[in-house]
DNA sequence: CAAACAAATTGACACTGTGTCAATATTATC
DNA sequence: GATAATATTGACACAGTGTCAATTTGTTTG
């Protein structure tokens, strides 16, 4: 049949390519879980992956673009919440929605930890990392942009600001947050920080009578 | 006289290596600066300050203590700033002060964009230049919790939020922003920025009516 | 002042890691 | 089975680090 000679065709060759590439990402994803980006060499990784020195190099440009790949699936999830609806009909539902999706982010924070603390290593040493966390940053920025010109069209948000600048402040405050639970360095629960950064970021810190 | 032959005893001795440390921080300011944190290399600034190789370990304990030491002038600096005295005694007063903090906060970061921008890079790679630049972090964050401590005690301030949190949050934003800053990758003019970030934490987005 | 001492400077060396590439091993095709 | 195509390999050249025994320079003492 065609249908397995063309697309399934019991390709020998290829398929040692890709059970290489395979040994290669598992022994790399604990080799930088096991240690950090800095330390994380290339015969580290091959060595566990049980493969030639050199085969690394067939297979991925170096370290980042193995870190790169193994990022992809936290990455997805990140652009998940950063694609959450956002149509509150008054000010109380958008603080509300707004609180959820700062939580949702933070609690990836949690449940990615160990990805996220070498990520976070990755992104102060190589070029290509930082990139593509820039990325995931822009798209929440432009995301968070649009969300608050709605509420502005809508009436509910001050229309004086420029949505640009709010919408980077507020998401570099989840941002940095984000490497605090990665790092464990937090002493509140993401439920306070994302109440309290909400909270600030839609009624202010100032009394208003 | 003795004052002269004690502390100002023209030690030749003692004034050579004064000479060597000055001459290698020199070159060191020249090459951070032509280059990045990553790519500069002892070789290239002991070349540069014309000593030998082995003279830079004797005086700094490697790349990482040459830029320490460089950055220290800028730093006071950012302690200065930090250390601004805020009693307001209206919320508008607080917000012009608030703002005036935060703009002299990133008026630091273009006039000192060269040295900072190094220090950006080196905060990625090098855990001793990380734990200074948190250090400012956390004085910063202090005295901004305190801030807004005393915001409450004089009912200024919402009481229900956590001080701590809320200095976090506010430090964080204005930190990215430094750096975007630095970067030059900023559209809007500083004094926007503070202005934005300012009107967001002390009154919020929302309407309030 | 010269000899002995002390301190600062030096560059060659050993080491670690990177990325490349000609040689080798494996798989496909005729 | 021979030939071609592709995948794997590790030795190599290179770049940078940090150390240390040897050397240079300055100080003190008899």
């Amino acid at each position: 049949m065609t249908m397995k000679s063309d697309k399934f065709k019991v390709d020998k060759r290829h398929l040692r390519t890709v059970r290489t590439r395979e040994k290669l990402l598992v022994a790399a994803r604990h080799v930088f879980l096991e240690n950090d980006f800095q330390t994380t060499t290339i015969s580290q990784i091959i060595k566990r992956a049980g493969v030639g020195y050199g085969t690394a190099y067939v297979h991925f440009e170096g370290k980042d673009e193995l870190l790169i790949v193994l990022m992809e699936d936290v990455m997805d999830r990140f652009h998940q919440v950063a694609e959450q609806p956002f149509e509150p009909g008054t000010a109380e539902e958008a603080q509300k929605q707004i609180e959820q999706q700062a939580m949702a982010f933070l609690q990836l924070a949690e449940q990615e930890r160990e990805m996220l603390r070498v990520v976070e290593q990755a992104i102060g040493i190589s070029y290509v990392i930082r990139t593509k966390w820039k990325q995931i940053r822009e798209r929440f920025i432009e995301r968070i942009s649009c969300d608050i010109r709605y509420a502005q069209r809508t009436g509910l948000a001050r229309p004086d600001l420029n949505p640009a600048l709010v919408a980077r402040g507020w998401f570099f405050a989840n941002e940095m947050y984000l490497f605090e639970v990665v790092r464990e360095e937090t002493t509140a629960s993401i439920e306070e920080i994302a109440k309290t950064l909400t909270a600030v970021y839609t009624t202010g810190l100032y009394e208003h009578g």
